[in-house]
DNA sequence: AAAATAGTTGACCGGTTGGTTTAATATTAC
DNA sequence: GTAATATTAAACCAACCGGTCAACTATTTT
């Protein structure tokens, strides 16, 4: 339901999707804006998670990068299959669409797409570590790989491929690779 | 007020945005959607006429994709000047909000996008007739320049910081020049 | 100047929204 | 089994939504 935004959805149609009624809503959350914080956190334990298994995976860095476009790629598969529809990341989507409106949510994301970052800083500097890269600051080089991925990611749900994430991955590698002057 | 999107914003809150009363709107706009519409042709002539300053500048044709990062900065920069904080990219934003679940805008959007990376494509392909870049295919390194442009306006305006355009102008110059493989 | 056309207005409409409240039902504790 | 607590439900509320419409004002045409 996140897919379609938080303004685009009202507690009737989380209730109805969620078979419940109303006022089992509100003896739980004391308001709509309440569930989109539970959306996000639940949210950002699942991306937390897909991060995860891409570090953890025996390869090597890099090879860490592109298995979390490939994460990537698999989740919005299956929201494919059982939508009919690319549906994004909800992070990113509700990023975009509250972070102008509201000051404390923009706050909130701001945090959450630098953790992400982080953790891809973290694998960048794995690779410059063993070589696989040459050795720079690692920050600003996570945060372009994380703005293309989300890029990526709307382009993906635009074309309603979830594909793209896989042919494209390689751009996050070239820029893992090559991308070395480091505005502060 | 695009900025906070098609379905945060009201007819009403439009209205008193222009300042006009609302049997007015619906003197010119049949419904609200149509509204949309009239926004989405305007911002997509003010992106192509930024894309075609960008092509049309008298620097490299690298530059030229450099060139698109600093104008975005700029729209941003104002954006940032008249209301306080970045908008983000008025197409991007809507794309993200109505591709899911209405499939005749997910159709408009996704051809507003091909056009955008087909512009990115020329300048690839001047950039491989003067030998500024490897000659292969332009199209998938276009859409993922393209990619990368959106993901990093995302993150200028999660950031509220549209500087980060042109500190991260470096990623796309690094896409043109190593992205290499084509996957169909 | 009168008639026709264009533009503006805001009260109104039925429906929907987020949230409230009271009653009923289910579960747990003693 | 009874009392206390937790959960569920749906009617209700004021406000808001997109859209309608009759009345009014402004502009253009004759």
């Amino acid at each position: 339901m996140m897919a379609r935004g938080y303004h685009a959805v009202s507690v009737k149609d989380i209730c109805s999707h969620a078979d419940v009624a109303k006022g089992s809503f509100y003896h739980y959350f004391p308001a709509k804006w309440d569930i989109l914080k539970e959306v996000i956190n639940a949210r950002d334990d699942f991306y937390q998670a897909l991060f995860y298994r891409a570090m953890t995976a025996d390869i090597s860095p890099l090879g860490k990068i592109r298995r979390i476009f490939e994460l990537a790629c698999e989740d919005q598969q299956s929201a494919l299959e059982s939508t009919g529809k690319v549906a994004g990341c909800s992070i990113g989507n509700l990023t975009l669409e509250l972070s102008f409106a509201d000051e404390p949510a923009r706050r909130i994301f701001q945090q959450l797409l630098a953790n992400y970052a982080k953790i891809i800083a973290q694998a960048l500097k794995e690779a410059m570590d063993i070589g696989e890269i040459p050795r720079r600051p690692a920050a600003p080089i996570a945060q372009a790989i994380f703005a293309y991925l989300q890029g990526v990611i709307l382009l993906a749900k635009t074309e309603n491929k979830p594909k793209m994430l896989e042919q494209l991955a390689d751009g996050a590698i070239t820029i893992a690779k090559g991308l070395t002057e480091s505005p502060a």
